[in-house]
DNA sequence: GGAGGCGGTTGATCTGCGTCAAGGCACGCA
DNA sequence: TGCGTGCCTTGACGCAGATCAACCGCCTCC
């Protein structure tokens, strides 16, 4: 692996986008075209379609990305989750909705001047390179999901994606017993898993009546055995899925 | 954009990867760097978890991107045609498994050169970059297709992108009546949607019956109109599908 | 020439999930 | 205090697509 995963943790934002090696030059040509947003939960950073100035690095809350067609079915296609990269660069439109599913703050850099960054430090490129290589694996995982699973393997999975998530931003390893907050209602779930809201929710309790979740309220979550967790998933092993 | 499309047919091979501006200097360095191999129908290229010591573009032929559960359920993430590029530069074991449909030939380079490459002329970085993004539209545009859309729909959605493909490859506007042949079996166009082959084949028999397309033999397709295919497949516009 | 395999089609039946509908809990607001 | 609204759950029912099975045409190889 030439540009190795990396905790930036030291850095002002984590930005793991641009900080492969935490250059302090790049940082500070970073700082120059740096600014913060902050977002409502239910608020549309941009519609697809739209010109999008900026890219930018999730510092804290949830989004979405989704596709809706014309009659109105919708699709999510991706979860922004803190240190996750939005935006195109080379690219002028938004291809995607999206959607502050909590209250959102994103480290936004102006596009023209990062693409210039990246034209001049080519590691940038390569590291995002390295991101959207990510993208497309964790993509790819959600097809088998979408094409192939049965709903109660499609609410497993997306489980354990939020699961290991979760646990990995907070420095734990995903082994054992879990503890974590549903960042999405149940029709988010849906729209992710290609399901109706009622199938999720079915789901969902017979999980918990089978002791494979435990449920506080209705978003609190523990997962006692997160291996069963994964068997249910029909996941042959702990790797790889959605990044 | 910073970075065009361009039509490579005036280098040796269709590089769309590194192709980017034909520079004379690049190409004489991929040159040494290269070489061809050949696949049969039905060959594996590689296996997914196998050590990838190359990248290449598919010079001719078509293959599959596919992955697959421990109890057979298979999902075809990705479809291989002429000018698209195979591997993951950084990256040591190849994700998925890679499998020649048809007869195959592809240019490889192996990859620390390549990747060395990579480095020392950052716009192949960025190249690579636009088309890994083009790839994750058409996996987001597919989780679409295989969340949301009828059986019908579905087939019309990869009829369409086929007739697409194959007509930008031939350099006609797809538009109006388009011809051409289906690379995939009954059975590999279920595991790329997501259905039976029983499903695939009971569609296009629909699709035929209603006029959509017109079959002669079981392979080869007319589409009398292009338009009224895309209605079909429920997208709203000719765009984006699949690069 | 016939046996067997591969790819494809079509029919009959079953079932997982969608659809429609009712109702529950928590919260804010008049 | 009562009424709305958002989010969720559960039940009854129907249907799209899976499953199981039979069969066809074509090719290859004895």
């Amino acid at each position: 692996m030439i540009f190795p995963q990396h905790d930036c943790s030291g850095c002002p934002i984590r930005h793991r986008a641009v900080c492969a090696r935490c250059d302090a030059h790049e940082l500070e040509l970073l700082e120059e075209i740096k600014y913060y947003r902050s977002f409502e939960a239910g608020q549309t950073v941009v519609w697809s379609g739209d010109r999008m100035d900026f890219v930018a690095s999730v510092v804290s809350g949830i989004a979405t990305l989704t596709q809706t067609m014309e009659d109105g079915r919708t699709q999510m296609v991706g979860l922004l989750l803190p240190s996750d990269f939005v935006g195109r660069p080379g690219r002028d439109g938004a291809a995607y909705d999206v959607v502050a599913t909590s209250d959102v703050v994103m480290c936004c850099f102006r596009k023209k001047p990062f693409e210039q960054l990246m034209e001049t430090t080519p590691h940038i490129a390569q590291r995002l390179l390295q991101m959207t290589l990510d993208e497309l694996d964790a993509a790819r995982e959600w097809m088998l999901v979408l094409g192939r699973k049965t709903a109660r393997e499609k609410i497993a999975s997306l489980l354990a994606i939020i699961a290991r998530r979760d646990a990995t931003l907070n420095l734990i390893t995903p082994k054992g017993k879990l503890v974590f907050d549903l960042p999405l209602t149940r029709e988010a779930m849906a729209d992710y898993l290609g399901l109706t809201l009622e199938t999720v929710s079915r789901q969902i309790s017979a999980l918990k009546r089978d002791g494979v979740i435990v449920l506080e309220g209705k978003r609190h979550v523990i997962v006692p055995d997160f291996t069963r967790l994964l068997e249910e998933a029909g996941d042959d092993n702990d790797g790889g899925l959605l990044v």
